[in-house]
DNA sequence: TCTGGGGTCCTAGGACCC
DNA sequence: TCTGGGGTCCTAGGACCC
């Protein structure tokens, strides 16, 4: 293994044979932070937290001076104020991260085209490709850390390894501003003394069934026999850890994800009961979540309403539609619907949101009935008409007809149904 | 300490079909 | 009818990630 921290000291092995190391994970430090900290140089020694300073908000990005008085994103920041009372809390700006976001995954894309963007200051390169243009994956890992520094101010660090999850704890543990190389043969040397807790996937809940387990570190999890792992955290999960303890990881870098959902939620400051103040702000998340429909393309045939209670119990209720939507309306329709039964005897929210499940491609702006960047409500009866004209199931989720399958609304229907015909009784 | 908002994925039970 | 097996869809809840 080999690391360099922030003053490109190296750390161990410097002469280490890093060409199976192709898969990088780049993570930018601190990001918010860093980037606010751009616009207020003469805070960078002082505790910084962004996030919002009122009511029930959480940390929403810590430099690293808070982190050294135990702040942490995520944190409520009542008690995050408590840890550091002088802590500078800076609003957010997000349109302002999505730029340097453009720009960081830009110099990412001069080094290679594939690269996954995971959120908005993180990404998967392989570079398995770009090597005999630019140099091995430690050289590239430096290419790309200096242009990023030298061209927006920021720091990032980068884990290599031939895994994708292994580069990502790679990448978590040379933090801040480092880079660690991890070679296909150190993978189990790297993994297995580090806490079962830091596995890419174990969250708090799955921490302790395997701590229950006496299972401490990522060494322990790969000598328990695998039916007695799953039996305790499910099928699934236990075949999948019991994988990543051994450094099998099957998954390779992939360029586009559909999305599978979209939603808006908030959470009050202060619980509400009135029930017509909750279906207002029903309302205009439906219709926010429709106009985001529309810019992305997509109808849904899913509506699922969330409601969180004054005890932080959380309920959802969800209704599948006959045709795909993205019209406001029609997403208030259902969500109302669901409300009022839960509603009926009354409530104190604490939180509630919409959230529209099962897309599929909508795209009716080929049939000219309307722009999908024109948001004026006129545009509102748009794919509603467009399934009336067609018929029903004219406007089919792509997930039920697989990913290569999926058609334009519209064009979908001018194809005889697939689905005609399969109902004779063929039972053996 | 008192818990955001955007998501993805998994589990499990029941309805329904052949 | 005292009932098998497999598949798909729908619903609700929850773990997890950034």
């Amino acid at each position: 293994m080999s690391r360099q921290d922030g003053s490109d000291r190296t750390v161990s092995a410097a002469n280490v044979d890093d060409s199976s190391a192709t898969l990088l994970h780049i993570d930018m430090d601190a990001f918010f932070a860093s980037v606010e900290l751009l616009d207020h140089p003469e805070l960078v020694d002082k505790p910084v937290i962004v996030g919002h300073r009122s009511g029930r908000s959480v940390v929403t990005a810590a430099n690293y001076v808070a982190r050294r008085y135990g702040v942490n994103s995520a944190m409520p920041m009542a008690l995050a104020l408590r840890r550091c009372p002088d802590a500078v809390v800076l609003e957010p700006h997000m349109g302002r991260y999505r730029d340097f976001s453009e720009q960081v995954m830009g110099i990412f894309t001069d080094m290679t085209p594939l690269v996954e963007p995971l959120s908005i200051d993180e990404a998967f390169l392989d570079v398995s490709g770009a090597r005999r243009l630019h140099g091995s994956p430690a050289v590239i890992a430096a290419l790309i850390r200096e242009r990023v520094q030298s061209e927006t101010g920021l720091t990032c660090s980068v884990g290599a390894a031939s895994t994708k999850f292994v580069a990502k704890m790679a990448s978590s543990r040379a933090k801040p501003n480092g880079l660690l190389v991890v070679p296909a043969e150190d993978t189990l040397a790297f993994l297995h003394p580090l806490p079962v807790g830091s596995l890419w996937g174990v969250g708090a809940v799955t921490e302790n069934s395997l701590l229950g387990l006496g299972l401490r570190t990522i060494g322990d999890l790969a000598a328990m026999p695998l039916p007695v792992l799953q039996k305790t955290i499910g099928e699934v999960a236990g075949r999948k850890l019991h994988e990543l303890a051994w450094g099998r990881d099957p998954r390779g870098v992939t360029l586009e994800r559909e999305e599978k959902s979209v939603g808006h939620e908030i959470t009050f400051e202060h619980d509400v009961t009135d029930v017509a103040r909750l279906r207002s702000e029903l309302l205009r998340q439906s219709d926010a979540v429709a106009v985001s429909l529309r810019r992305a393309g997509l109808v849904g045939r899913c509506v699922v309403l969330k409601l969180r209670y004054t005890d932080f119990s959380t309920v959802t209720r969800s209704r599948t539609l006959a045709e795909a939507t993205n019209v406001g309306r029609r997403i208030y329709e259902e969500a109302a619907a669901s409300f009022d039964l839960l509603a009926a005897r009354g409530i104190r929210v604490r939180l509630i949101g919409v959230r529209v499940e099962q897309l599929g491609d909508g795209d009716g702006a080929g049939l000219g009935l309307w722009d999908p960047d024109d948001d004026w409500r006129g545009a509102e009866l748009a794919v509603d008409s467009v399934s009336a004209r067609f018929g029903r199931g004219s406007v089919r989720p792509a997930s039920l007809l697989g990913p290569s399958q999926a058609r334009p609304v519209g064009l979908d229907a001018t194809k005889p149904n697939p689905r005609a015909g399969e109902r004779g009784d063929d039972n053996p």
